[in-house]
DNA sequence: TTGTAAGCGTTATCAT
DNA sequence: ATGATAACGCTTACAA
């Protein structure tokens, strides 16, 4: 039983009840080393009476005297963000049988508060970091400069340029591969791009990926039918961009019969503005997203897109990060900096055949 | 600067650097009573060296010493669940500025976790409580029973049956009598009802509100008309039960111009079901939905919902926290233990005039 | 096989 | 106006 508020009972409580020493009891509660020595009655008798009174060890005490918080700092662009939020959940599993706790910090998509977050964890004395970052993630900052090479740190869900940081994401240049080919095998040859801001990785491997896959089949890819998003801060911007630009498109009178979106808020922006100008989808064009956020699959029609293993990737980054927290100091063993899972194309309702 | 690793600086750095001792040290850096009497060079020559070293006091050792460790624990029903994720985002606004770290934990829909992971928190030293709910969380659990008057514990988003325990919930009666209102002014007679799962105390009130409206505006309800979900684990239950439940409606054949959902989530599963039957929403069918998600404004139609301040509820529950923690033992100033916020209707696309 | 004692970094009480 | 000193609860040499 645990009893809330009061005074908490101590090591000193359960030595005394039991009739031993706090150190004995200290090492028969930890199973430390030592714990092989100690007779089997006394542990029953300890293990007895610290449940009996409740005992749980202050971690504060516990902290102080062994000099380690078990505590990992994460940092999250955004929890409101559906992209973020299955990230954490890889996290919080693979953290959850290791005892280490999360302190888990939301910067609300501002910089400025990221940095003071991560100065606040780093106050906390934790022992690792994990970023998870959405697209309107910057990199750089003085902070996060030291950091990277001192101090355990990854960066979850977002391809980083500088490629001298730790990282986990999915494989983008396999995922816009992927996207086209889907599109592809269904016979859609005038096909639109709504491609992520121009200094965004990410997009640009999902791009690359597309061009590899047209050049493979020679397919052509016209200009006319690409369009980019902005660079912004609102998480929102990416709906109201692939909705404006899917206006200009309708307006510029080229026609397309599929259309490949940044991603799902993009292509959901597409999706309303081929709606407003009466147009079907996918009847009179297919649309196709990218990571798989939950809303994809609830809008109607449900929509095609480019599946990105969050929860595993997020798993992999607790697992390097606690790996590095408890060798000490840098572990560098893994060729590679950052680490790629692999797509997958998760079709629904939004791509169909052309009418040939 | 901060030194991430090694060896931290401790107050005795900052003592014999500045010449002075740890005590007036600690009393100079914390603002405490008696630092009004320390001179004023004093103070400024602590201070500079304090930031010059990169002072940052020692979390563990402070709490271990004061006794308190600065620290709200907020067990989320569901991360992943955007109606738990937007009344935490309220939670932090609020927590930000004092000082009060959030120790976030995530049950994912499973009350063993919950347990678990409430007693993991006690053990932690939180000096109170929020507890983010979502309609899957079932009230009652042994150590949540001893809970409630001993320990500053609320409970957000859920609307309890049991009002012994402290709670912030939506307005959920005038929720359904806007949500009816609404439909009504359009014209609407004949209407459709997809209500929560029968002990779910939120959808009884909502369904109150709206049979007090319809009760003052003599309008009808027909039996046949109302459909009600099953009680479900699963965070998706409600998307399915929607959809399943619409298709059974469109069965019956009886007719209706609108429908009412439980919540966003089944709105967009009757969405789903309207379309797939060949009906166009919100021409052949005006659909409501509650709680004005995220997707509601992302999906096309997009949704008319009733929308929950959850923010705000969140905010209010913190601070209600704040005060009791900071008190001391329970705070019974407040007439009721439950707190109202009132929903607002927010009006897009999937509600429109019928045609007479 | 078990007990004693020191010390982790703070803060608070008491002297000075 | 500032400094000694003890104590918070725990772990870990070292002693017995």
């Amino acid at each position: 039983m645990l009893r809330p508020r009061s005074t908490h009972v101590t090591i000193m409580d359960v030595a005394r009840q039991s009739g031993f020493s706090p150190s004995t009891v200290s090492i028969v509660l930890n199973d430390a080393p030592l714990s092989r020595h100690v007779a089997a009655p006394t542990k029953q008798r300890i293990r007895e009476t610290a449940k009996a009174l409740g005992y749980h060890p202050n971690p504060s005490a516990r902290s102080l005297r062994s000099r380690h918080s078990r505590t990992i700092g994460i940092l999250v662009f955004d929890l409101s963000d559906p992209f973020c939020t299955l990230i954490l959940l890889g996290i919080e599993k693979a953290l959850d049988p290791t005892g280490y706790l999360p302190l888990i910090m939301d910067a609300h998509n501002d910089r400025k508060q990221l940095e003071g977050y991560l100065e606040l964890l780093l106050e906390r004395r934790v022992e690792g970091l994990i970023v998870v970052a959405n697209w309107l993630f910057e990199e750089g900052g003085v902070l996060f400069e030291i950091l990277k090479n001192t101090f355990p740190t990854i960066v979850v869900g977002r391809d980083l340029a500088d490629d001298r940081i730790r990282s986990v994401v999915v494989d983008n240049e396999a995922g816009g591969y992927a996207a086209l080919q889907h599109i592809y095998r269904l016979g859609h040859r005038e096909i639109a791009f709504i491609l992520g801001p121009e200094k965004l990785s990410d997009s640009n491997r999902r791009w690359q990926g597309m061009q590899r896959f047209a050049a493979e089949h020679s397919l052509a890819i016209d200009e006319r039918r690409v369009r980019r998003l902005v660079e912004a801060l609102d998480p929102f911007s990416g709906f109201t961009g692939g909705r404006e630009l899917t206006e200009d498109l309708l307006r510029s009178r080229i026609k397309f019969s599929a259309l490949l979106a940044f991603d799902d808020l993009t292509a959901l922006g597409a999706v309303r503005a081929l709606c407003h100008a009466g147009m079907n989808v996918p009847r009179d064009c297919s649309v196709v997203g990218f990571d798989d956020a939950p809303l994809a699959a609830f809008c109607t029609p449900g929509l095609t897109t480019i599946r990105q293993p969050l929860e595993d990737m997020g798993a992999l980054a607790t697992e390097w990060v606690l790996k590095a927290a408890q060798v000490g100091e840098e572990v560098d063993g893994s060729p590679s900096t950052t680490q790629m899972l692999s797509p997958s194309v998760v079709v629904r309702e939004s791509t169909r055949e052309t009418r040939s």
